[in-house]
DNA sequence: AAATGTGAAGACGTTCACAGCG
DNA sequence: CGCTGTGAACGTCTTCACATTT
């Protein structure tokens, strides 16, 4: 039952690397939502980097990487002091520093399952090789596709990632399979040996603990923001630029919907659909609560 | 200086939808972190319903979800009662009821800009169109894929932006493009009256605070995987499967590039460093801190 | 004078544990 | 008796504000 991160939750919070009594080094005392920063930091600093810049201040970077200063000079107080009272940081030892928190001071072999439509543009994107990582491997499970060449790699059947892996030594996989296949797959890479996986299926993984999934859903983020815009229509009272009814044949929920009962005491949802559709029994003026 | 939220961040917290005294009906009053939650239990509800069931428990939706069931109960209780006690809920009119709230009970329209490598396969990404999005536009800079068809879809150029983004009634859009383009495509969507972005570009854009923006950097959640594995690696004192030196030149960094002072009074991450590489003043045989 | 580094305060999110309802 | 719904406790993250340092 791993629990899954995913694309801008809070997610399970808490600090990352606490020593549990092993026997390897203390590891720094990140908090997470730290780390999940640290790459767009990382970027913001090679982009000064290359624009010339040998120092920055957290104004300045905290504005280039989109966060404020506070958030900024919290975050890289815990990597130690990287900066100067009255100057600001300077960039390079900061690169070196983040990068190697990161792991990215060498090159991360990454093996990448399923070359359909997604995949197959992410064994081809660029931002992979120039951001610290090397696709090593691609796998699929149609054997049409089994020797095809992507970007000068040819395209192995899953069958083989106990080898490939091994021989690559492959810690991170791409799972970038149809939904169907993907706890499958997935446990297929984590017997061979991956403890890392970046999933772009939408389904949630059952994983050891010990593996690290993260979960990409591109409908997800935008539904997010298909409640936004819901969200902005209805509280300028303007409608949606919706078009054609959805499968469902959908008139409105929550009225005529609602089971007997569950209008009684109406919470805040409940309360907001009988006003917004003009229906329903709790509907007051103003977003009253009737009871 | 939009805040951008970002895949996994704790990112910008609290109540989305209170009212500030506009003229539009209450909209309800959901914790964000809820809001991002909303998706994955309708996928897992959609599952649910499809392999014939009618009601589920916290329990059962929660792990479906991915989630505890703590946290399932909360998030639906903020969208009033559809459970019923000693039975669970029932999964029809709770999906009806998270689809309206997601505004997905009208098919949107999205436009999508930039036909790369990565556009064009989400321009095929079936996923959009089975979760209530239509891919109503594709837009390029380059003339030459202007008229190309894809999915059925012509390519238009992007100065046709403001009148199809009229024409079709388009509030969100996804940003495919190469990072030097993307601040400049989005202005000119915002100008053409999209509220909505998601960025695949590795930039932070700058946008009126209105429009929402939600950013999906694909090297960023390898690189937070990378970290996990270097934390793994160092935690239990065995050699990372990392490969070739990068581009850096790379050795060791902290201890000998560390600047004089910096070590003295030696947080978290200093002190890893030390300890790890061997090398640094602040080194202690167990992570003591030295001073 | 300018900008970092950091306690303390406040906001938010998660989890516990149980009252209350069916 | 089972399971939802929720107040309260707890932990994490963000923000403030200023002491400290160059």
């Amino acid at each position: 039952m791993s629990q899954q991160r995913t694309g801008h939750e809070a997610g399970i919070t808490g600090r990352v690397g606490a020593v549990a009594g092993g026997s390897g080094p203390d590891f720094p005392d990140l908090p997470e939502a730290t780390v999940a920063r640290l790459p767009e930091y990382l970027r913001a600093l090679h982009h000064l980097a290359e624009t010339g810049h040998d120092t920055v201040s957290s104004e300045g970077l905290a504005s280039a990487a989109g966060v404020n200063s506070a958030k900024l000079r919290k975050d890289l107080s815990h990597l130690g002091s990287y900066g100067t009272r009255g100057v600001g940081y300077d960039i390079e030892p900061l690169v070196t520093q983040i990068e190697y928190i990161l792991g990215l001071n060498k090159r991360r072999a990454v093996a990448l399952v399923g070359v359909g439509n997604l995949g197959h543009a992410l064994a081809g994107y660029a931002g992979f090789a120039s951001r610290g990582f090397r696709i090593a491997a691609l796998f699929d499970a149609d054997t049409t596709r089994v020797g095809e060449l992507i970007n000068g790699i040819a395209v192995r059947h899953i069958d083989d990632i106990p080898e490939v892996v091994a021989v690559e030594g492959i810690s991170i996989a791409v799972l970038a399979t149809p939904a169907g296949a993907a706890q499958t797959v997935a446990d297929q890479l984590v017997a061979a040996g991956v403890t890392s996986i970046l999933n772009f299926a939408p389904v949630v993984l059952n994983l050891p603990d010990q593996v690290d999934v993260r979960k990409v859903d591109l409908a997800v983020e935008l539904q997010i923001l298909s409640f936004h815009e819901h969200r902005k229509s209805a509280r300028s009272g303007v409608a949606d630029s919706r078009e054609g009814a959805a499968r469902d044949g959908g008139g409105e929920p929550g009225g005529p919907r609602l089971r007997p009962g569950a209008a009684r005491r109406a919470p805040a949802v409940a309360r907001f659909l009988a006003a917004e559709t003009g229906t329903g029994t709790g509907r007051t003026a103003r977003g009253e609560v009737a009871a």
